[in-house]
DNA sequence: TAAAAAATTTAGACTTGTCTAAAAAAGATG
DNA sequence: CATCTTTTTTAGACAAGTCTAAATTTTTTA
């Protein structure tokens, strides 16, 4: 098996792979809040493994083999996190810290089952998709609020920011996962916008308009 | 907080204090798998930390603090065995590596949240007790089998030996937690028992009865 | 396109936890 | 009680993962 550490980089790899092609290595040291020579020893490592393709100076991608490890530790990150809202009662605020811990609990066999006894759920708390046992992935494409037009509307299934202070605001507004918005108004002067929620209206800034995603 | 290391040192020292009032060097290392000079290193490590009292040569004991963080990893090793096996279905003999792991998580929210949801159950799968949130260990006081004559009868509560081999051959005779057996008979040349459960006869060796444990 | 800036890697060091081999202390034995 | 054996500790080394500082490569910009 795979040390903690090279887990966490593996899983920082392919996150930022989403919206990048190749990885570099600051971007990594940012995410893994670690200096960039540090990364760089690491990505030595992860390439004699063959879980990464490292040239140097040009950033780095997961190999076949490096993304699987990397889907299964977002798996098991995603279903504890289910099961810390859905069986424990915590807040989807609160539970990102222990999942980050949970996640590296080694048997599959053991995910496999919590999997099964909470329902196979498709889901984790902020939305985001749980592969499922063989590592596929269901990306659903969300779009920010930020990216629709007054009378269109939408139903939030999901957060750009998983930061705690994102989430305990839309807490506090109602604007949890499963509600239907409907835009109202764009202010000009700053792009915030006037949404229609449940009969009632909500202001939200750009800021937050471009971290709150919808299907239409 | 701790390391991974300092948990595991520390736990292994109550355990061994439950038999030995000062715990050896050797014996740590034995329990530990490692060496005796790598125990030597870190007993004056979590002696600086004073949370052992550790004078050399002469073994080593808890103080209240490292009692306490040490009743806390079982108290959350215990919890999760208990998980595993009554809601994930596990078998009592499949679950202790994995809680090996677990019981490091650190939050003692999760845990306390995971104890409400499973009724706060009072004994884990192998009838150990489950210490309470504020530490509080009920030591039940176990006989084993191998102590009572014959007629005496006695419900097992609990085992000496935790090994994978010893609850698989239990499980196969239905020498489960709960059962009640009365001993018939005991075969003078071996120490061996026969024993009555429902209305079943059982042979058990000297070496099974001393490591099963009842009350009257 | 040459110099400046930014990104990345290398070199060397440090910490944690482990190891082997040797030294020292404690306990057992004649 | 002196010696032998066992236990424990010390000394020095190593691997993993990190760091700082310096060197190198790439990218930007004038």
């Amino acid at each position: 098996m795979n040390t903690l550490a090279e887990e966490n980089y593996l899983k920082s790899i392919y996150h930022l792979a989403l919206s990048n092609e190749n990885v570099s290595t600051n971007q990594l040291a940012a995410l893994l809040k670690t200096k960039a020579s540090s990364v760089t020893d690491m990505l030595k490592k992860l390439a004699d493994k063959e879980l990464i393709n490292y040239t140097p100076y040009q950033g780095v991608n997961l190999t076949v083999a490096g993304e699987k490890i990397a889907v299964n530790i977002i798996r098991k990150h995603r279903l504890w996190e289910y099961f810390l809202v859905e069986k424990l009662s915590f807040k989807w605020d609160q539970v990102h810290d222990m999942a980050e811990e949970m996640e590296h609990i080694s048997s599959n066999e053991l995910i496999n089952r919590l999997d099964k006894f909470m329902g196979f759920p498709k889901y984790d708390p902020h939305g985001d998709p749980i592969p499922d046992c063989n590592g596929l992935v269901k990306t659903h494409d969300l779009k920010p609020v930020s990216s629709i037009t007054p009378n269109q509307s939408g139903t939030i299934c999901g957060v750009r920011d998983h930061s705690t202070l994102f989430l305990q605001y839309l807490e506090k507004q109602s604007l949890t996962i499963g509600k239907t918005v409907e835009v109202v108004e764009i202010i000009e002067f700053d792009h915030s916008m006037i949404l229609q929620m449940e009969g009632k209206r909500i202001q939200i800034s750009r800021e937050v308009a471009n971290n709150l995603l919808i299907v239409l």
